[in-house]
Order: structure tokens, then sequence, then C-alpha cells
DNA sequence: GTCTATACATCGATAGAC
DNA sequence: GTCTATCGATGTATAGAC
């Protein structure tokens, strides 16, 4: 039976998951860098030692803390796909579908700051952007991929590139609405772009 | 004649460009709270007081060299939009104004760094998002969307959702092949992307 | 195991000589 | 204007008592 990983302390006491917590409130908040050990001593209302009795040091938590949030937010993004009859209306499906994503990635605002902090780090932890791409992205892609290519309706060359199409365009959208704060320049309703994107997908023939 | 900005210092020497550029070096490679004024100061080789005769603090340095870069990564992208009449094959000005997108972000690291920072710290500078959401992604957005609406072969009921759907499905490939290191999980030529998505945008009919 | 206290480096920012 | 030298605060990490 092997240990997971780290130290080993993976004996998951209460302890751990305080400072788990903690880290993940101040990193969220702050950034990498920014956050600090003694602010994150605090929060999870440990002493400063106790966290290097349970993490190596700094980067070890961080990666711990964004590990936990990439399992987090799997459920939800997941959830969002399931249970689409193929014998529903496409357009109503994939309406449902980018909706959900939209309202759902709008008020999460734990959300928006995790994508801050993968994509703001990525160039000084590329594996931690990895584990994204493999647990979040990949999954998506892969599930509506297989979503446009099975549907009788759908007459798509391209499924693959189809969902890249629909999950880039929703993504974005939420980048510059929300992260960037771009609400107010580049106003947009949520319902024009799910009708414009849902449209090209539907009607689309070869 | 109203001076521009910060300090009574716009007055542009070699000091001041000199400092720009050692801490756009050190923003761009390290982040906005990792960067430090003694690095700064190394690699624009002057003393840090001299930094402080010119920038009022570490905050105000970091705006100035943002809108730098705003205004560089403008002519960049806006070349790759101009002189696209609408007498050619839509379908070949957007494969072509596509396909040098991608080719131009993904060789450019700068550029990388910059949408890291940007993204990354959105949520400490809001202003400065906005700045890119302004100068950089609105003029992106508002070009195509009118090149979109002009052309006599296209009859898209929503060009502006269209051309977020271009755009949008554009970055986020270049964030997740490259940013996010993402190309060898979830491999994708480009060439099948911008074919899918012109095919789309070309061959809607309402 | 968890704490307090502390070591030691580095941070942003400034004073004062020139 | 630009430098050297330095301030006080804060950073990560650890030693040693319990």
């Amino acid at each position: 039976m092997a240990k997971n990983n780290s130290k080993e302390h993976s004996r998951s006491n209460a302890k751990t998951k305080a400072i788990l917590e903690g880290a993940m409130q101040e990193f969220l908040a702050h950034g990498y860098a920014a956050a600090s050990m003694d602010k994150i001593a605090k929060a999870a209302q440990v002493s400063k030692a106790t966290i290097y009795s349970h993490f190596d040091d700094k980067e070890q938590l961080f990666s711990a803390v964004i590990q936990d949030l990439v399992k987090d937010k799997f459920q939800a993004v997941m959830s969002l796909q399931e249970h689409q009859s193929l014998e529903q209306d496409p357009k109503q499906v994939l309406s449902q579908i980018a909706i959900n994503m939209l309202s759902n990635a709008k008020k999460d605002q734990t959300f928006q700051n995790f994508m801050r902090i993968i994509l703001g780090e990525s160039g000084r932890f590329p594996e931690l952007a990895q584990t994204y791409v493999r647990s979040l992205a990949k999954p998506a892609i892969d599930t509506l991929s297989h979503y446009l290519q099975s549907h009788p309706n759908l007459k798509l060359g391209d499924s693959e590139a189809a969902a890249r199409i629909v999950i880039g365009t929703l993504v974005y959208f939420v980048i510059l609405q929300e992260m960037l704060h771009g609400k107010d320049i580049l106003p947009l309703e949520n319902d024009r772009l799910v009708n414009a994107l849902t449209d090209l997908i539907v009607k689309y023939q070869p």
C-alpha cells in the first residue's frame, strides 16, 4: 500500500485539513508569491512550525492546495454535461450546458481566482498547469466532443475541433467579462453569445 | 499643455527607458509580487534610489510597464487584420488571419508572459486588466466584427457574437496548448482548428 | 506533534553625500 | 539627478521547550 506523496504524513489530521483550507484562502486571495506563511498560519489557526511539520515548504503546500482545488472543480465542471440524452434537441441541450456553465462561472469567485492562479503561475509551475489541462480541460472537451460526435442530428466534420470552439468561446467570454472586468467596456448578453454559438453548431451542413 | 501622469518626469531620459526595460524584464519573468526592486535596479543598471526618483513606488512602475506593453502589443494585434478586402474569399481571409494570429502568439514568449500577468494580476489590478480589454481585446473584436458584418457573402445573424466566437476560440487554444503546456496532453493541429472554425462561419445559413 | 522564539535573508523605500 | 548606505518591516524556515 503506497503512501501517496511528499512527506510521511498523509495521515490527514484535522490539522492538515485546517492548514490546507487556510492556505487555499490565502493563495486564492493574494497569489503564490504574495501569500505569506505567517498569514496562512493565522488563517489556519496553527503555528507556522506546525505547517512545516506537515509540508516540506511553501511550494509543496501550494502544490497540494492546487491539486485539491482541481479535484473540487472537476465535480462542478463534469456535472454540467451529465445526463444529456441523444434524443433531445441538440440546440436545447447545448444551450443549457452553455448557460449553466456561464452562470456557474460568473457567480463562483473561487473559480475565477483559481483560474487566475493557474494562468498566472503557469510559467513557474508548469506541472500544475498540466494538472489543470489533464483533469479539467481535457475531460470537458472529450465529453462534449463525444456528444457532438454521436448525436444523429449533427453532421460536424470535426467534432473535436467543434468542442474546442464551444468551450474556448465560453471560457474566453468569462475571462473577458468577469475576470478582466470587461463587461462595461464590451457588453454582451449571455443569451446572444449562446444563441449565436449553438446556431453555428446546430445549423452546420458540410 | 498637460503633462501626462504620475510624477513631473515624463522628461523621458535614457534612464527612464532603461528602468522601464529592466522592470519589464523582471515583471514578465517573475510576476508582480516576486519581482524585486533590487533586481530591477540591477537589470536596468541604475541604483534603486534612481528608480524611486522616476517612479512613485513599485505599483506605479508596474502600471507604467503594463501600459507600455499594451501599446506595443496593440500594433502586433491590429496589423493582423489590416488590409482585408471585401472582395476576397472570406474563407481564405479568415484562415489567414487565424493562422497568423496563432503562429505569432505561439512564438512570442513575451506575449505569453504578458497575458499571464494580465490574467494573474487582474484581481489585484483591475484597472490594468481593463486597459487590456479596452486597448487590445475590444479593437480586435470590433475590427473583426465589422469585417464579418460588411462582407456581402456572409449572412451571420449576429456579427459581434461571431467575432467573439472566432477570437475566443483562438485565444483559448493558445492558452491551452502553449501557456498551460497542454499540447502533449491535448494535441490538435492548428489547421484542423482553423479549418473547422472558418467552415462554421463561412457556411452558416440563417 | 505543536508551540514560542528566533535566525537570517530580503523586501520596499529613504536619507544624505556628491 | 544619481549614487551608497541603511532603515524598519516582513519573508521563509528552524531550534528547542513541552
